[in-house]
Parts: structure tokens; sequence; C-alpha cells
DNA sequence: TCTCGAAGTGAAACGTGTTCCTATTATGCT
DNA sequence: AGCATAATAGGAACACGTTTCACTTCGAGA
């Protein structure tokens, strides 16, 4: 292998390396899904992988950054759907509703799946800013695109506005994690904010 | 002490208890103003509360209640301070803004302590949902309070309005926490939120 | 005052995230 | 092929949240 020393970020040397990377991510989400955030332990990650525990945190550093990490990478393939296809709606409220409807349906339909990824989101400290920032990217691309499919880039306003419904949608998954609301009452309540926000 | 099986809640029995507890919670906030969410170790908590470890979890039945709890306190006292004098703005965007930026400047004064409280906070499972609903429950009166300071109790659509304020400053204060935004950036993107919302 | 149950003490022990260390294996270069 | 170096395996060790337990102290009622 050639002097790369710094394997963090996204480039990876060998396709041996991308493979085990995967396999670790694959792994997260397994032990995730089946048993939520307390599940997802380092030991179990890495028997899961079949990978030697020092060289799991060779890839991350923690159990925040790797499940930070899975959550980039669920984001990652959401918007690729999403790009492919027309957003249903009329206005942009409408729009936005409904990715985010979509988007939510597809978390409370794995709840522990998606209690693991939003508590590591939402308890990382500074050591995790740089893949927070790619998570927060991907969502305010996914927004400001719902708002406006036609535009090939957003305004300042629009940036601000996607920005504010995110944490607003950021909220209230980790009320619905927490036990806080119930589905139902957290759809209705993205709804009555995003209409709110955006009319 | 009479048969008072369950000390959790509010009823302390003896004023021997009171003070216990209010001692924990006066070591929670020193480690926490010290050294932010790692540095409130249990094992320390006990210590500086002159308490033994196993007395601690009889009070608090996990770190994460207890600073919770915490906060909890701490919001109810800013809230007495709030409700002894009128809140400043001629409006109920600018009477927000002026809570807001009040309570704000507070938690950025103490770094740690706040990075402390709200990681705390956004971390909380299922088990805390009663401590995280007395936060909310503050909050959003605090909130509701500030929109309409002469109304008796606040409707609906105000508390709806409330939340969605509420959601925002608790994501912003998160990634001011994780330092993906500054002080100012944090404010201005308040104060744009708030404009928004409340126009 | 005596007694009894609840509350508190002190310390050991356990689980899991994280670190560290040594031996072994893979990889690129000459 | 042989060497140098990085990567991985395997596992011990450490830190801190949490649990447990045997013992002591406290406080209210008989």
């Amino acid at each position: 292998m050639s002097g790369t020393h710094a394997l963090s970020g996204e480039a990876l040397g060998s396709s041996a390396q991308r493979r085990r990377r995967e396999r670790i991510l694959d792994a997260t989400i397994a032990l995730a899904s089946a048993g939520g955030f307390d599940a997802v332990q380092m030991r179990a990650v890495a028997e899961h992988a079949d990978v030697a525990l020092g060289t799991l945190y060779r890839y991350f550093p923690s159990k925040i950054h790797l499940l930070v990490t899975t959550l980039a990478r669920e984001f990652e393939r959401e918007e690729a759907l999403l790009a492919e296809r027309t957003i249903p709606g009329d206005t942009p409220a409408d729009r936005v509703i409904s990715v985010l409807r979509r988007t939510t349906r597809g978390l409370q339909g794995d709840p522990h799946l998606t209690e693991a990824l939003t508590r590591a989101f939402m308890f990382a400290d500074k050591s995790v800013a740089q893949e927070i920032r790619v998570v927060g990217r991907l969502l305010n691309r996914m927004l400001t695109h719902a708002m406006r499919p036609d535009a090939r880039e957003a305004g300042d306003e629009d940036v601000a506005i996607a920005r504010v419904i995110g944490d607003v949608w950021l909220s209230a998954l980790v009320a619905w994690v927490t036990g806080r609301s119930t589905a139902e009452e957290t759809a209705a309540h993205m709804e009555r904010a995003v209409r709110l926000i955006l009319r």
C-alpha cells in the first residue's frame, strides 16, 4: 500500500479497504436495526464485520463517528433515490412535506435504527463536526431541492428556510425517538411547521 | 422517615433530603461548568456533594436524569426571573427574540455547562421522558408568555408556534455546542427563524 | 427508650467504549 | 524474490457508568 497515512475521509486506497469499510457500516446497520443504539456495541460490530476491534477503531475513531457516518451514507442513498424522481406537489410547502413524509415514514419503519442514528447525531461533540456537517449539507440540499426543483443552486434565503425546517425536523425526530410524541403527532407537527414557514 | 417509597419527582420527605438533593445538583453544576459533560463523573459528583455513590443513584437513576433535572432547575430559575419583569419589545417577534437572546447569552456565558446540559437533553432516551417533558413545558411557557404577556393561557395555535421556535432553538444550541456555528451565527439564525415564523 | 424499616455508606464488581501492545499478514518497491 | 512498511489480528488493560451487597445510621412509632 502506498503511504496513505490518513484514511479518514473518503479516499480509501485499496478495494479491500473499501469492502471492509462497507462491511463495517453494514454490520452497524444490522445491529442498530435489531436493537438500537445500545445494541451497536463496538466488539459486536467488529465481530459482525469480521474485523479486529483495533481495525474498527482505525476506520472509525469512535462509536459516534461510526453511527454518524452510517447516517450520512443512508442520507446519500436517500438523496440519490430522490434525485431520480420528480417530487409531487404544486407548491414548495407541498413538495417539502412530501419529501419529509417520505423520509420520516422510511425512518419510522425501522424505529431501532432511527433511534440509534438520531441519538448518535444529537450526542455528537466537536470531534464529529465534520461528519455532522456532511449530514446537514445533505439534508439542506434535499429540502432546497424540494422547494425549487428547477433551480440550479439554492439562494441564501432558501438555505436559511431549509435550515429552519431541518431544525424542526430533527427536534421532532428526537421527540419521536424518546417517546414524547407518536408518529402521527410528529407528522402533524412537521406539516404545521412547514406551512407556517413556507406560507 | 415516613414510608416514602418513591422519592422520584418532587416530594422529598425531610429537609435533610432536600438539602442533599440540592447539594447534588449544585455539585453537578460546578463540575459541568468546569469541564462539561465528560467532567460530570458520577463518582466525582458523589464526592463533591459529600454523598455515597449509591445514594446519588438513589436520588437520580442515571447521569442523564441528573443532568436533565439540573437543566429543569435552571430553567425554573430563569423563568422565575423572567416572570418578574416586563419583556421589552412591541411585537411578539421582538419579545421572543429578546427572551431568546437573553437566555442564549446566559448559556453562552458558560459554554461547558451548556454543553453538558444540552448534550444530556439530546441524548436522553425514553426513560427520561418525564424530566424532558418538564423542560419542554417550561420552554414552551417562556415562549408563549413572551408572545402574549397579557394572555392568561396560551391558545393551541400559540403553543404550536412556540414549539416550532423551541425546536429551532434547541437545534441551534446543538449546532453551537458542537462548534458548527459561532455565537453570532446562532443568534442571527434564531432571529431570522423567529421573524420567519412570527411574521 | 427500644425496635424496626428506610436511607445512607463504602467498596467491590460488572459492562462497554476506548486505548495499547505484540505478533502476524498483506502490499508496494527494487 | 526479498525487503520495508503499513495494516490487521488478537487480546489485555483502563475508564467510567451502573449495579450490588453487607454494614451502619437515622428517625418515627410502640
